[in-house]
Order: structure tokens, then C-alpha cells, then sequence
DNA sequence: GAATTTTATGAGACATATGTCAATTAAGCG
DNA sequence: CGCTTAATTGACATATGTCTCATAAAATTC
């Protein structure tokens, strides 16, 4: 187990059925990162998670369920790691910035949870939705108080967000440095209307290095009641 | 054959392995477009064609050399009509924004040749450079002219065609509408430091509807000599 | 520690893909 | 037309993958 198995670290105190079903989903991680979600084999998976073939049936009904419990949970864990790192920060400018930025941060510190993030966001729509959830408000909030230019719909957040998941897959694919979330940033920004300078200094700013783990709460208890 | 299949109606007056090779072509695009370049099948793109399975490994070795022969010529195609499309127009802004929406409209009109560019851009890079290559130029062209007041260097260049890239595949998906084209070319001018009204007037001008179809002139005498 | 329940196993039935090749069919030509 | 070459075919060997199920192993309970 490496330190990026994290649904087995988190299931290490329950149940048996648990901690197989958490190995399942680390390999599942693993292997959707290494081969891509197409390519990808229940075979690959469980050899990976060091089980027998038929061991996967009794926890997933095929390759599709596994892929889903896996993207939303780390969507789920994702947001709340973003909206934990910006309690506090009420200015609109800062916000966007720092979202985009803490994003990058996250993925690129948990490689393999950032390209299974990154895919999961491309085949499953609502996921997106949730990931970006917060960032409408923050938008919103940013023309309220009068230094967003641009209206705010469907179209601008999609936009937006493609910078944002351009960016994280040149960095995982070491396309792009460790200024690449500071950029992108940087050019959110001008797309937004703020002015330059504002834009420079808030995206290049220092951010506070809060520990950007992705520490999985234990929430449920053995739930592996079949049917 | 419908009207989509291009390389058909160019080989029409070839030899008979090239109408062979190019009926293969044209049901390779509708099958990556389809299902996608990992989960297409040889044998899928043998049945689209309506010829037997060992047909295809007369013409090519496996599915990567189909792919890459389609993905190339389109490219190729695609950059030819831009350029074609674009004679005459020297004003940087104009030039740039013309590009993104000239592109999305020629992916639009013929939206399986859209969506095989849009895949074989994502897997190969260097096609992608081969797409974009007008760009810097157009860029820094911007930056001589005074009208861009950023930067121009590789991450820039990425994350504008990401944008132009990510429209393309939400216009094609029916996420966004006929107007995708001047709205992600006015965000893109705001991001390099266009002024507002200018980006907007410029990005929603209208285009003379130049016949933007994707007219393969036969260039070939049947190649069809082995090894 | 024996009985019972939970969990894990891997062989096997079935499906689909790849790439080869000897045989067949079609085309071109004098 | 008959001959030669080009083009096509589909069965086959091989590989890999999915999912099921009878059985074995492990854990839990009493």
C-alpha cells in the first residue's frame, strides 16, 4: 500500500468487506490514471488491487459502477478540500484566483487523483456541475461588486473551467511548471474584465501553504449488505 | 455513401484500391466520431465500410495507422481552409478572432470530421501544433501592433486553444449554440488585453460567408504499391 | 472448537478483438 | 476470350475480456 492508497487507508479500521472494496477502488484509481478509463480491464484492476477476478463481482457490478463510486467521491472530497482552503477569503477576485489555484495545487500533489479527476469531469456531466458549484457564486459575487465586466452564464463557466482543466492535465503530463496555476489564473482574470495590474498581483500572490491532502473522513460503517 | 464521405468522392475517378482505401478512411472518421478512437474496433470500421476484415490490413497495419493517416489529412484540410479563409485580412485582432470562429464554424458544418479533429488533437501533439501554427504568429503579430498586452509564449498558446478546442467539442455536443464562435472569440480577445467594445464589435462582426466546406482535391495517382 | 455466516477464489462459458493466409473473385489486357 | 495480376474474402489461430457459480477459505458466533 503507497501513501496514495487512500480509500484503503481510510477503511483500515473496518470491516473486512471494507477494506477489499476500498483496495478495488485505489486500483480502480490507479489504473484509470495509468490506462485511461476505456482501456482500462476489470482484470487490470483487481490484479493491481491484488484480488481474484471474481472478487470484483461481488463489489461492483461492472466497470461503469466502480468508475462512478470512485469520480464522486473524489469530486466530493475535492470540493471540500477547496471550500475548507477558502474560508475567510470574501473578495470576489481572490476567490476565483484562489480556487483555480488551489485546484491545480490538490491534483498535482495527488497525481493519480488529479487524472482520475480530471477524467471523471470529462465523461460525467453532473460531476462537473459539482466541482464547479461554487465558482458561479463566486463569479456572481465578482460582478456584484463591480470587477467582473463579463455576464455570467452557462457558456462563461464552461469556458472558465476548460482553462482550469487545460491547465491540470499539461501540468499532470509536465506540459506546464508550477507557476501554471498562477497563470491560468492570471488569464481568468483579463477574461473576466478585471484590470492588469489587479490581475498580476492577485494571481501571483502568495497563498498560504495549507496542507492540501485529500484526508478521506471514515463515514460509513460496513455497508456491504448485498442487493 | 453520404455526402459526409469525403475521401470517397475524391477517389471516385481513382483505381480500385484507392476507392477501397478511402472508403476505409471515411468509415474509420464516422466510427472514431462515434465510439470514440479507443473504443473503435477494426472490426467496426470493416463493417461501416461494408468490406470483409482482412480488407483493412491490406491498406494499413493496424488502427493507429488508419488513425493517424485520417487525423493528418483533416488537419491538414482544416488548415488549408483557415488560411484560404483568412487572405486579406492583416488586422491582428481581426485575424485572430476570424481563426477561432472559422474553425468552429468548418468543424460544425461537417461534425464528424469536427469531432475526429477534435480527438486526434487531443493524442497527437504535434498535430496540434500543425492546426495552431498560424496562431503565434497571429499573436505576436497582436503584441507588434500594440493590441496585446500579454505575453505570448507556449502556456498562453495552450490554454487559447484550449478554449477554442473545449467550444468546439460543447458545440458539437449541442451544449452551445450557434453563437459559440464570437463568444469564446471575444472572451479569448479580453484575456489578451483587447479593449471591451473593441473585442466585442470585433468577435460579433459579421463574416462573408465564405463556402467553408472541406474540399479534399485529389493530389494522388493510386499509391496503393505495397510496403 | 464446532457450526454458521461472510468473503474470496478461479475455472469455465461466452463474447469479441486482432492479424494471417490460402482460396476465391474481379479487373485489366493482348 | 483466356491469361495474368490485383483485390477481396472469411475461416482460423490466438488473445483478451466479461461475468457466473460451485467450492474453498476465513471470520464470527455460540
Amino acid at each position: 500500500m503507497t501513501p496514495q492508497d487512500l480509500f484503503t487507508r481510510e477503511a483500515r479500521n473496518l470491516g473486512k468487506s471494507a477494506r477489499t472494496k476500498a483496495r478495488l477502488m485505489d486500483a480502480a484509481v490507479s489504473v484509470f490514471a495509468r490506462d485511461g478509463f476505456e482501456a482500462a480491464s476489470v482484470n487490470e484492476i483487481t490484479r493491481a488491487a491484488e484480488v481474484a477476478n471474481g472478487t470484483f463481482y461481488v463489489y461492483f457490478k461492472d466497470k461503469d459502477e466502480i468508475a462512478t463510486a470512485v469520480a464522486y467521491r473524489i469530486a466530493h472530497d475535492v470540493v471540500q478540500q477547496l471550500d475548507g482552503a477558502m474560508v475567510g477569503v470574501s473578495d470576489a477576485v481572490e476567490r476565483v484566483s484562489c480556487a483555480t489555484r488551489r485546484l491545480l495545487d490538490l491534483a498535482t500533489s495527488t497525481p493519480q487523483w488529479g487524472q482520475a479527476l480530471f477524467r471523471a469531469v470529462w465523461i460525467y456531466n453532473d460531476l462537473r456541475d459539482s466541482v464547479v458549484s461554487y465558482l458561479r457564486a463566486d463569479l456572481e459575487r465578482g460582478v456584484a461588486q463591480g470587477v467582473f465586466t463579463v455576464e455570467i452564464d452557462d457558456f462563461l463557466i464552461s469556458t472558465f473551467s476548460a482553462m482550469t482543466m487545460s491547465t491540470l492535465f499539461r501540468r499532470l503530463n509536465g506540459e506546464a511548471g508550477p507557476d501554471a496555476g498562477s497563470r491560468v489564473a492570471q488569464l481568468q482574470l483579463h477574461m473576466l474584465g478585471v484590470a492588469p495590474d489587479v490581475a498580476k498581483r492577485v494571481a501571483f500572490q502568495a497563498l498560504d501553504p495549507i496542507t492540501l491532502t485529500m484526508p478521506v473522513i471514515p463515514r460509513e460503517m460496513d455497508r456491504s449488505k448485498k442487493n
